[in-house]
RNA sequence: GCCCCGUUAGCUCAGUCGGAUAGAGCGCUGGAUUCCUAAUCCAGAGGCCAUAGGUUCAAAUCCUGUACGGGGCACCA
């Protein structure tokens, strides 16, 4: 209905230009819903828009579009109103057409039909060194729930975590592993006040001991050097020493630690974000950018020659550094460090080229708001590198605080004063977890509330939106409707109430309301979305009776119902939250 | 010092591709249940949309300055 009236506006607005002095006018004509019915059903303002161009006023403009502009039976009436809107007035009737849509599009109702290319979205990417904690949280479910809207909209997505399993904290792991593996057995031993502290450590060190028993012991002479060495940690660089005598004792065993190590820090990490409901379907290591194959250079090195090869890098005090300050960057910045060792933004590049050459058509990153002034340097080296800098979108994630008993749940990292993020799951279930995370806009703090998302009330919006689907379904048992039956016959045009015209309206906007969430990234859309349907629904219920003699008003309203069911299904699904059939 | 984000009802927040009278939930006041799930609904009170200018027929929305709050400015990751 709404595109019709934007065709026809469109075939008079074109004539009215063509036969005016003047040519050449760009617009672009939207049709607005109306808050109030004073005013019709929807609003054009291309009168407004348009009067300047054509060097009249808005009013007459108006007057002259809506004079030519065709009624029939389901376009009612037309008119111009205030400083020059043109106000459509519709049929009761044409608000049901929504009805039949949902009920033969079913779980794709809202879905695009068209294909939107393929993104990439790579979020979480926290470092394999520890579990995640609650910080993590909301970009993991952030992440996992654009993917499914994206998806929604017709992208192919990929999701992807990037693993940081090159650098410096990768030994450290494997140093604490190993000191948590020799105290099994050795009293002497004590934990470096540099390493990992967290309890999972040891479980990985039991594990190792399991599976390898005594391969990785000290000899008597190695205790004698590595007890002054544990004595003395309270420098960064001090562990840098316990790790070189560690690859000093046990080489290739070193390797096969860290390896193990690893290995089981991913499953610790998948395991959380699959109970979360999250999951990726790939996987990037960035050690990977430092393999050589072939006698050909790594990523990492092709990376730099790239940049070099367009004249963006340089050689200072042993370093090699990129003029990303010729780039809207504060300053260079170094690739690889005068002792060899490439940095973190060395491998930022390389990786963020290899998505590139992937070629997706969206490049999405998830980053908590802490790295925004990592961005500059990241699109400056993709600039040099001659890349698309419309196609890489970052979002940024604000922290959360956690409140619990209306005061703030206090955290910090360093002193280990964290929540991990089972715990969280442990505490409120997963479903409410993604629910509150998601329900704020991305880059705006969030208060999450415990208790209330603990809530099973009315003052839980999840619940009450689910709610609203548990109650229809309880309505479908009372009259044994049958969901599957073809239901052709159904009257929909005695679906006349205010009400129930307000809440088809509602529904037929849900799938512009998935194009906007996909197309801005912001899937927190999708709960005010449902909350207003949730809303519309509980104020029909509560106003009409349906369990009810007429039979063909009792099938139209049935009818109604079922398509607000499915498209809270719809909506929950993408936010991936069930719909209860039973409360 | 420089950069990013924010500031909307008592509280937590939507709304920002400019549109007609700025919304929701909580909290507050009052009401609805012999009847399909009251985990619900209905009504009321509550706003100089931080502030000062600018652009426009039209600004919470766009531009500039200011104040306040959060974050960031490594040969760390």
């Amino acid at each position: 209905m709404q595109q019709n009236i934007i065709n026809q506006l469109k075939l008079i607005v074109d004539e009215i230009i063509k036969e005016s002095d003047f040519s050449d006018i760009n617009y672009k004509i939207r049709l607005q819903e109306n808050k109030d019915k004073e005013h019709g059903d929807y609003a054009s303002n291309i009168a407004m828009i348009l009067a300047k161009n054509l060097a009249t006023n808005p009013k007459n403009l108006a007057e002259q579009i809506s004079k030519d502009f065709p009624l029939d039976d389901d376009i009612l009436k037309v008119e111009v109103a205030g400083p020059g809107f043109i106000n459509f007035f519709v049929s009761e009737a044409t608000h049901a057409e929504v009805l039949k849509k949902i009920d033969s599009e079913k779980v794709k109702y809202g879905h695009s039909k068209q294909k939107a290319g393929k993104v990439l979205i790579e979020y979480v990417s926290s470092n394999p060194t520890g579990p995640l904690h609650v910080g993590h949280g909301r970009g993991a479910i952030f992440g996992s729930v654009l993917a499914s809207l994206l998806t929604a909209a017709g992208h192919e997505v990929d999701e992807e975590y990037y693993v940081n399993d090159y650098g410096r904290q990768m030994n450290i792991l494997t140093v604490s592993v190993w000191l948590r593996y020799l105290q099994t057995s050795n009293k002497n031993i004590s934990m470096s006040a540099l390493g990992y502290q967290g309890d999972y450590i040891k479980l990985i060190a039991e594990e190792l001991f399991k599976k390898n028993k005594e391969k990785y012991q000290l000899s008597d002479n190695d205790q004698d050097n590595i007890l002054p060495i544990l004595k003395e940690q309270q420098d960064e660089k001090d562990i840098d020493t316990l790790i070189s005598f560690m690859q000093s004792i046990l080489g290739e065993g070193f390797f096969e630690i860290r390896s193990f190590a690893l290995d089981n820090m991913l499953d610790i990490i998948k395991s959380d974000l699959i109970n979360f409901g999250v999951e990726h379907n790939l996987w990037f290591f960035e050690s990977s950018l430092y393999v050589e194959e072939k006698g050909e250079s790594s990523k990492a090195n092709k990376a730099i020659s790239d940049l070099s090869s367009n004249d963006f890098v340089y050689e200072k005090d042993g370093a090699i550094w990129f003029k990303s300050s010729e780039l809207r960057d504060d300053k260079d910045r170094v690739l690889q460090r005068s002792n060899g060792d490439h940095t973190y933004f060395s491998s930022d590049v390389a990786y963020h080229l290899d998505k590139y050459n992937r070629s997706y058509d969206r490049i999405i990153n998830i980053w908590g708001s802490d790295h925004h002034g990592y961005l500059p340097r990241v699109k400056a080296a993709m600039e040099a590198s001659g890349k698309d800098l419309n196609k890489l979108e970052v979002v940024f994630i604000q922290f959360a605080n956690l409140v619990r008993n209306g005061e703030k749940v206090s955290m910090s990292t360093r002193s280990g004063d964290f929540i991990t993020l089972s715990e969280l799951i442990n505490e409120v279930t997963p479903e409410a977890a993604r629910f509150f995370y998601i329900n704020r806009k991305a880059d705006q703090h969030l208060e999450f509330d415990l208790g209330l998302a603990r809530e099973q009330s009315k003052d839980n919006p999840l619940y009450y939106i689910q709610y609203a689907h548990a109650r229809i379904c309880s309505v479908f048992n009372k009259v044994k409707y049958d969901l599957e039956e073809d239901h052709k016959s159904v009257n929909l045009s005695l679906l006349t109430s205010e009400k129930e015209i307000e809440v088809q309206k509602h529904l037929t906007s849900f799938p512009s309301l998935i194009e906007k969430a996909a197309k801005s990234n912001d899937p927190h859309l999708i709960c005010y979305y449902l909350k207003d349907l949730a809303s519309l629904f509980h104020s029909y219920y509560n106003s009409e009776k349906f369990i009810i003699e007429d039979d063909n008003l009792m099938n139209a309203r049935m009818f109604l119902l079922k398509g607000i069911k499915q498209v809270i299904f719809n909506g929950l699904e993408i936010l991936g939250v069930s719909s209860p059939e039973a409360m």
